[in-house]
DNA sequence: AATAATTGACTGACGGTCGGTCAAGTAAAG
DNA sequence: CTTTACTTGACCGACCGTCAGTCAATTATT
């Protein structure tokens, strides 16, 4: 037996190298010879351990989704001088906020290919996204209700909460939206004085 | 001199003729081979009057959409027996109904497409969209506070109602989401008695 | 010797381009 | 009024460059 390499490691590595070339780029402007390139191994070799060019892509913002929830994860935790409210004002800008711009963009992208072509692996790997960022919300909202500054229930929300968040994203990329404003507004109403829009 | 047609109007002709297939097949799987034949053009021709593929689909979604947008108009109009939460209910979950499938699939390519290339032009059509939404839903909401269904600042409530809708159209086409029980939480909880996500 | 791992030349598909053709219109000449 | 020469824009499809994905050949490991 020749060595085996472990392919789950491998794939990791391969993504943390074009990471870069990927912020750069964009989805679309980057080609699988680039990504070989920039891992420096052959084009064929990607194909060992990716079934095609949206597999590398999607490791890659796996990445990004891992930072960012370390990012939070921080914020929430070591940060106790911060209310329930603040801190979910925090988790809904984070990914608006100037620091993430690149890789904002990037999800955008991937939101564009996966709602023309939502395969299985598509649609596992977004609701993988998903669990990853409810789990925060959760923890945010369990804090707010053990203070007292959010009702029993508003866990039952959380849904509902991502779909506005999902919904801003579009329209942050396609209209014409402020998300700061527009995230105050909706936190407003969540936190109990519905002033929702009063400054539009 | 030598005949001059009307560009706009042939845009629009070459648009009509693609429709189906558009329809049938998503932007990601015809080829503008298929779109010339089925126009009974030359390829070389579709560029005369679309500067690259995106366009020709725009085109046709521009189309539908000012369709959709009539219906749903004429849709909530023609239902007056209906309370206001029964309307509500009624247009959030129309273009997710199974007689909408069409314009549904083809509003979420237009969607794909605007968030990968932001033009003026396709941002200009979403905020038209945005601004129909909200004329319908703002009706609906002032007979709801008309009739003390809802609370006067339910009016403020109308951009994250949109967002909410935007962010379900999304997980609906890549997540694994049910509209009907979504829209039903979120409206329950619109109209006070809070028991969203109750049967998830 | 056997098997795992790697590779880059190759392929086929596709978006977009370009040189050229043609029908329709204009105008000067007869 | 015809005829002929010329102009123009619509139209075309062969062709080009690009790129994701494949595979036969090669190298490394045990």
């Amino acid at each position: 037996m020749a060595i085996i390499v472990d392919k789950e490691e491998k794939r990791r590595l391969i993504a943390l190298s074009c990471k870069g070339l990927l912020l750069e780029n964009g989805i679309k402007n980057i080609t699988v010879a680039q990504i070989a390139k920039a891992a420096n191994i052959g084009k064929g070799t990607i194909y060992e351990y990716f079934a095609n060019k949206d597999e590398i892509v999607f490791e890659i913002i796996m990445l990004f989704v891992e930072q960012i929830q370390d990012d939070l994860l921080i914020a929430i935790n070591n940060n106790n001088t911060l209310s329930c409210r603040e801190k979910m004002e925090y988790f809904m800008m984070l990914v608006f906020s100037e620091a993430y711009k690149k890789e904002f963009s990037i999800y955008k992208e991937f939101l564009s290919i996966a709602l023309c072509s939502a395969t299985p692996d598509t649609v596992a790997f977004r609701v993988n996204c998903h669990n990853s960022f409810e789990v925060i919300l959760e923890t945010i909202i369990n804090q707010g209700i053990e203070n007292d500054e959010l009702h029993q229930n508003a866990i039952a929300m959380i849904p509902m909460i991502r779909y506005f968040h999902t919904g801003l994203i579009v329209d942050v990329s396609i209209g014409r939206v402020n998300a700061h404003m527009e995230i105050g507004s909706f936190i407003n109403s969540i936190f109990g004085n519905i002033i929702y829009g009063e400054n539009r």
